[in-house]
DNA sequence: CGGAATATTAGACCGATCGTCTACAAAATC
DNA sequence: GATTTTGTAGACGATCGGTCTAATATTCCG
């Protein structure tokens, strides 16, 4: 018993509970996926009741759907961060986010992976309509990197015969192995061979 | 209560409980992954006691581990079976793989995935004995597929100069990706799309 | 053929944890 | 200062992985 129940401050130094427990969600589920991740340890890592949580979310299954929304959206930012980056050449932008990711992947020591990939795996166990969800975040990503390798195209660094949106398929199925095979391995290798061979099989003229 | 204790017959109309548990458990497992297969759904569809299971297994680790092994060795056959058919030439063998992968998982309606995806993508909170196994089975495919490709190396179906370990590598990262894909897209494409890009950038000379 | 030893099953039981829910307190509103 | 809104506290029943004792079939040995 470490408070007293009732309603704390919020208007000043505020505890935004809602988004302390997306956070802390993610940073669970991207390491070990959704059926594994329990509610209570969840809870005791952000201080907060049970109560609270459902206050906020109708179930579980409606937390994972957030932190789903949530994830895409976070992505996404990332991904037009490297992939419209001006400044770059387009097959440099695709690097640029692939030194990202590895960055990131190390920061946590292997540990956390893709949100995608995690549930993707698990989807039998999954809400059905998690399924639907889980493919459309994957269609956005494809089209953020078909446009990315269109841009290569009128840059001169891809083959103008090239199918964009099938590379662009290609690359997340891949990516999405190379991403559990470095979580595996507790190392980058895998995604540096990936990209790496992605790269270098790309039609250039 | 549907029958009474004791040992049943085993000489003749035998019933091979620890060989029911592993099949089931592969069957579960492949499809849901370690920590969403619960114990007491495994022993209800095998129509086995608990009793049974802790005499056959030490624990839920213990079977987890022979399961990856029985998955393992049930992989190496499949794999010098198209590997090592002489009838084909070597990349005809790797294509003969994938058809048959794919034409493996529609038979489950693309439920069912790779033992080794799942339990890596779950990796963080599954034993970590399971990490260094997982990772073995992974360079066991991984060799097995470079003999191939050093075969068609010697066959004139690959440049003299390609790194058949590294392709392999790769290979089987990207393998995995496309496994997932294709469960949670629920039919082949990803699969196809993967294999096709591989063999396509393979350096013919 | 009989009795002891062994192999296997039956399922109650335990503590931990799962996801849900009801009761209630503090803050905000009027 | 009463009511409504917002959020917290923690009890609850179900189920989990795992252990244990009791019971019985089979095998072994004489």
């Amino acid at each position: 018993m470490r408070r007293k129940p009732g309603r704390p401050p919020r208007a000043e130094g505020a505890r935004d509970t809602r988004g302390a427990l997306l956070r802390a969600g993610l940073e669970v589920l991207t390491e070990k996926g959704f059926a594994a991740s329990g509610l209570d340890e969840l809870l005791r890592r952000v201080g907060v009741p049970k109560g609270s949580f459902y206050y906020y979310f109708d179930s579980k299954e409606a937390f994972g759907a957030a932190l789903i929304e949530r994830y895409a959206a976070y992505f996404a930012r990332k991904l037009d961060r490297h992939f419209l980056d001006e400044a770059l050449s387009p097959l440099a932008r695709l690097q640029a986010f692939v030194d990202d990711a590895c960055a990131g992947m190390a920061r946590h020591a292997f540990r956390r992976g893709c949100l995608v990939g995690n549930l993707g795996q698990e989807i039998a166990a999954l809400p059905e309509a998690y399924r639907e969800s889980l493919r459309a975040v994957l269609a956005d990503w494809e089209s953020r990197l078909a446009a990315c390798l269109e841009a290569a195209k009128e840059a001169g660094e891809l083959a103008a015969g090239a199918d964009c949106t099938r590379l662009a398929a290609y690359f997340w199925t891949g990516w999405e192995g190379a991403v559990l095979r470095a979580k595996l391995e507790g190392n980058e290798r895998a995604l540096r061979l990936f990209a790496e061979g992605f790269v270098a099989t790309l039609p250039r003229r």
